[in-house]
RNA sequence: GGCCGGUUCGUCUAUCGGUUAGGACAGCCCCCUUUCACGGGGCAAAGACGGGUUCGAUUCCCGUACCGGCUACCA
């Protein structure tokens, strides 16, 4: 019997869910519940100096507008709880010590600063960042280099020091990624990584080795930047006696910054005018907010396909998935190697094809609030969603409802009367002063009776119904833009109708 | 510098050795529409380079170039 798959998201909660963090998210979820299996949020909080209040609610918060929810975390509880490292301290000790006492670790006791000597002194052109490896570790203070009675006293008299794994020389590692395919290693290439730090907390390293093992993990995706560490957790996986248990891994392709080169970073978003993070982010230092991809008006719906297609597709044309087809299609086999440039242009079409698509009452509380947000309350409900059918197709993100919609349940704030001036004269008046009057008197007021009423009277008047159309937008909708004019006038009705014709006309009188 | 990874239209990508190298976004044109969209049709646009292997390479191998990641008591 195979062990039921086991998959985790592990974010440090120093900031803002970017694209590249979500998306991990999104394959971690995609690939458990294919499977049927367990995903679990684990938080990796093992740096206090980078901690950032608030980072941790913000990323469940995020994941609950994705519909990315975890079977196991620290706010969802589970068997394997703490799932929040901080808590989980004291448990990584006794591997580090286990991994000393193997003779497959040692203690260390060079201060930051002799750790910067050794740096700057071994520093070549050839060699510019000098390793605490197999040869430099013969130079440093450490379990290895000092005898043993002094490390004894060291020890018992408190000096800081931290633990370092003692990389083999000239081994070769090896493992298979699920998207690489065998990737291998040198252990020469390999330098001793701090295993525990002097405060007592694991690194990453010999955290999550132990954790994903404690915690029963089968598959473990994580992005690309991670790959040169693999080595080390590997080795950290076999000298623990677990190899058995190792999970499978997958190195997921960076996701770019749309111009130049190099991983997206929220930098770029500022620069150029897009988001990178999933939901707006305020930073508790400097109160400095970033937007999100929700508050800029993306359907989770759209921002999960969006993030899908980023690295991976189903070998078809088709560019649309729900999470529904995702969860049933996706294959870690066919995701790409090369990471891929951000193109913002390619996102909105995401979220515009899912406007179109999504029905209009699945779209009627986000319309709602960004109408609230510019200060237009909504009371007949019908009303909206009338207006969203009548308007979805030329939405693009959900504030572009504002521009597209807003004169359906007020008048037009300002009013292009300039586009109307210089070829307004006595017969348009005329018109349109008849057409207040059969208005006033119509008895149907469709769309189609509209449009056949105003061509008569226009044909009568022997005036071209398309010199008439364009000002009658103006006055109905404030511009040139929005649905059909007869639409328009059919859903605002009769009095609203006739009194935006006789306030332009009234203008165009002084 | 070293190690690891990557390389098809401007961008995201399809291709399991044989294709006029396909689709999508963006761009341009036309139709529809007397607004803007939507929709329909069309144009333009790609295998980094050099060697092999092969009857035949975008596809397999090697090298070069270029790009990226990592090289912390950060993740």
């Amino acid at each position: 019997m195979s062990k039921k798959v086991r998959v985790r998201f592990a974010p440090s909660p120093t900031g803002g869910l970017h694209l590249g963090g979500v998306r991990t998210v999104l394959f971690n979820y995609l690939f458990a519940k294919q499977m049927g299996g367990d995903f679990i949020v684990r938080i990796e909080d093992t740096d206090q100096t980078r901690f950032v209040a608030g980072a941790e609610d913000y990323i469940f918060n995020t994941l609950k507008w994705c519909g990315l929810e975890p079977d196991e975390s620290p706010l969802h509880g589970g068997p394997y709880a703490p799932y929040r490292q901080s808590e989980r301290k004291e448990s990584y000790r006794q591997y580090a010590e286990q991994l000393v006492k193997a003779g497959y670790a040692y203690y260390a006791f060079d201060t930051p600063a002799e750790l910067e000597e050794m740096r700057n002194k071994f520093k070549t052109a050839e060699n510019p960042s000098p390793q605490y490896n197999q040869v430099l570790r013969e130079k440093m203070r450490n379990s290895l280099t000092l005898g043993e009675q002094e490390v004894s006293s060291f020890l018992s008299e408190g000096m800081p020091y931290v633990i370092r794994i003692k990389t083999p020389l000239n081994e070769t590692v090896s493992f298979t990624d699920m998207i690489r395919g065998e990737v291998s290693f040198n252990t020469s290439q390999v330098d001793d990584k701090v295993l525990l730090k002097a405060d007592g907390m694991p690194t990453y390293h010999l955290a999550v080795v132990v954790d994903d093992y404690l915690m029963k993990i089968t598959h473990a995706f994580r992005g690309e930047e991670w790959l040169p560490s693999a080595p080390v957790h590997l080795l950290l996986w076999k000298y623990l006696g677990w190899l058995a248990d190792m999970p499978q891994w997958a190195h997921l392709p960076l996701i770019l910054k749309p111009d130049g080169n190099g991983k997206l970073s929220k930098r770029d978003g500022d620069r150029l005018g897009f988001p990178v993070f999933a939901m707006d982010w305020t930073d508790p230092a400097t109160h400095e907010t970033t937007t999100g991809f929700k508050e800029k008006g993306f359907l989770p719906e759209a921002f999960v396909n969006l993030l899908a297609m980023l690295g991976w597709n189903d070998g078809t044309d088709n560019e649309i998935f729900s999470m529904e087809e995702l969860i049933h299609k996706f294959s870690m086999e066919r995701v790409h190697k090369g990471g891929a440039k951000f193109d913002y242009e390619k996102a909105k079409w995401y979220n515009h094809e899912w406007i179109k698509k999504s029905g209009v009452e699945r779209l009627e509380l986000g319309v709602r609030n960004v109408f609230e947000e510019k200060g237009i309350v909504i009371t007949d409900s019908n009303l909206l969603l009338k207006v969203i059918e009548l308007v979805k197709d030329r939405c693009t993100l959900l504030p572009d409802f504002v521009q597209q919609g807003s004169f359906f349940f007020q008048s037009p704030a300002v009013i292009d009367t300039d586009s109307v001036k210089p070829k307004w004269d006595d017969k348009k008046n005329m018109f349109f002063t008849e057409l207040i009057r059969a208005y006033e008197l119509s008895t149907l007021w469709e769309t189609s009776d509209l449009e056949k009423e105003f061509k008569e009277l226009a044909a009568a008047n022997q005036l071209k119904p398309g010199e008439l159309m364009a000002p009658f937008r103006i006055m109905l909708v404030g511009g040139k833009f929005g649905p059909g004019v007869f639409d328009i006038a059919a859903v605002i009705g009769k009095n609203e109708t006739i009194k935006r014709i006789e306030h332009m006309l009234q203008l165009l009188q002084n």
